[in-house]
DNA sequence: AATGAATGAGATTTCATTCAT
DNA sequence: GATGAATGAAATCTCATTCAT
């Protein structure tokens, strides 16, 4: 007849912050940053409020920690995107695709929302995405561009603006679900999104290629 | 015949509400809405925080009617859109560097980022904007591309698709603008963005002419 | 039938300040700084907790406040001090008895308690009670004896010794009084102390007179 | 024969709670009680904070032990004096530079300080130093003093005021170097004032010896 | 015995909102 | 209508204390 006590709580140490992020970046996601309570991050992941401070050292660093985490994995795709070679046609049918593919990730567009929200309140966020992968990204994309167009393979005019027309579209249909889809807006299907869009405007910047 | 010294320092009253709501504008554009102190904005707008609750009845109240008033003007435009005539090109052609002007006005790129950032804090907001003016402006422009795909001048494809391709280059440059230049990234000229997505995007949606 | 509703709360700006810092010093005196509740502040003085914030930015500022208030008043006896003509003993056998009154005043007691104690933790408090208040009044006190020691009324030795001589009794009489009469030691009656004192201090520091 | 390795890392478990105590005295003297963290008062014993626990039931109980140790060894001072025999003089001429040379150890001003800090908030504390230290010191030296009157080597007057003008000079010596010396001000060398002061107290309190 | 991990109770501070003038 | 003064409810953060290992 043991009395087995459950105990009030483990000692996970190595799990407890992933845990953390994890719930910290639902709730940031949903309220913003200021309206999120630190009480629901705790609840949420399972811990209590002063657990919290055993990880990181306030609300504050909180909110960078989980902003900052999503950097790192997105930058590997940046990276590959840079190596790719054969036609500019060919690279973009793949990278517009998988860029669909990866905005699909529910994360992606609350950390979206959440970086254009309180880019005047953590400026230091917003530089960390831009100089760690928004300037990457179009930096890339640019250059695969601006090397197509030496080529002869896309038309001319600003590479950076070009990469914007090619990009612009599916961050839009992430903006999109994030704002306007859960009050009642129809969705776009961003697949489908990326598809069309790639048609349209290879389309208007390749060059005829029989010529 | 008393001389009857004109009380100058009275603002005439119906001018408080505007005055407010250009504060209230300002500094929830700053802070975004939960970090916005209702001081500041009293501050700003040169009355007491008291007063502000005659006129508004609770801080949602007042970014409401912030959010709320840019819609009207806006939606002038999107009626105009619906009646214009003629070939698609030709209308776009008019519309989307028109778009691009309206964008450059501040006031609309702040008002983006606080539909954006506040649509799960205020979803009513979200859905105001969707349904006075985003699905009215997508509605006329899908209506406007349906009916040159019926006339064979835009090739096939989701309307509403095509719509967001021609429009979110310019969204993005407003983004981009409130998020990222104010951290050092280099802006992009919307005019531009404009004029070259334009090119891009209607060489690749319109059907071949001399065929 | 007139329903008469009491007021929460009146104002009365020009009082308040005053009322806070009463209450501060009672608070801080009795449980020493950090362990002062500002809720207890607060309900002493009659008002809201919130209310503090309105007259002093935080916790520390106010007890700065309490304890720098007490250095002007006291100021004035100083300087009245350094004024002094006439015999030294004639002069001291003014001075000694009238700090033994002005260390009456419980505040008094309570103050230097609280000096002592945070001087580690506010030593800009320490040095604002040294540099305007003790070191003033152990300077004047040691320029009397000086110039008293010049005229052959008072023997050799450091003055400034001889003024702590002087005055330490009185002091360490507060202390007593603040420290060990609460729980049950017999007190002492600062008058008589410095009237005792006195005499075998200036027994032991004034020349022989008749030689 | 096995070799059994000497556990170096292990302290011997007897020392434990006198490194703690001394780190205690250190960081209480510091901080104040209430200021004073735990965390800081482990770190410095070189323990973990659970660890306080298995010596020390609570916060207060470590403040009470830290305080009333000190009580113990200084009590051995004060017994040695009840047995002198001889002069008034020569006894005072060994007991204040000898209470002047105990006072130079810095934990004894430590204490002091804080036993008169905490005097309200730790009573039990303030009572115990004054029925086993400071009543005992004040008595056995008012006892010497009220025999020397009998002998008619002191002159009249109340022998408790005797010894405190007496000592006094000593103590605020020591509450100076704690408060004020930090802060800048010119210290007293306590040897320099015992000597001074012995003359001067003496010199007033002593009858005439040849009369 | 010793400790790293965790927590609960509370402290300070902020701020939207209301009262009295 | 307008405002300065005031407040109540909450949010972040701290820390003595306990649990599980």
């Amino acid at each position: 007849m043991a009395k087995v006590a459950a105990p009030r709580w483990r000692r996970r140490k190595d799990e407890r912050p992933g845990e953390i992020l994890a719930a910290a970046l639902a709730v940031f996601a949903e309220c913003g940053y200021a309206a999120a309570r630190l009480d629901d991050i705790a609840a949420q992941a399972g811990v209590s409020k002063a657990a919290l401070y055993l990880y990181f050292p306030t609300k504050a660093d909180l909110f960078r920690a989980v902003a900052g985490e999503a950097v790192a994995p997105n930058l590997a795709m940046v990276q590959a995107a840079e190596s790719y070679e054969g036609r500019f046609e060919d690279i973009a049918r793949v990278l517009i695709p998988t860029l669909a593919r990866a905005a699909a990730n529910p994360a992606i567009g609350a950390l979206i929302k959440m970086v254009i929200g309180e880019s005047r309140n953590f400026p230091e966020l917003a530089r960390a995405w831009h100089d760690a992968l928004v300037s990457q990204a179009l930096g890339a994309m640019s250059g695969l561009i601006a090397k197509a167009q030496a080529r002869g393979e896309v038309k001319g005019g600003d590479a950076r603006i070009h990469a914007l027309s090619l990009i612009s579209p599916i961050l839009m249909g992430v903006i999109w679900r994030e704002t306007f889809t859960p009050v009642g807006a129809p969705p776009f299907d961003l697949e489908s999104v990326a598809a069309q869009h790639l048609d349209t405007a290879l389309g208007g910047m390749l060059c005829e290629r029989g010529a």
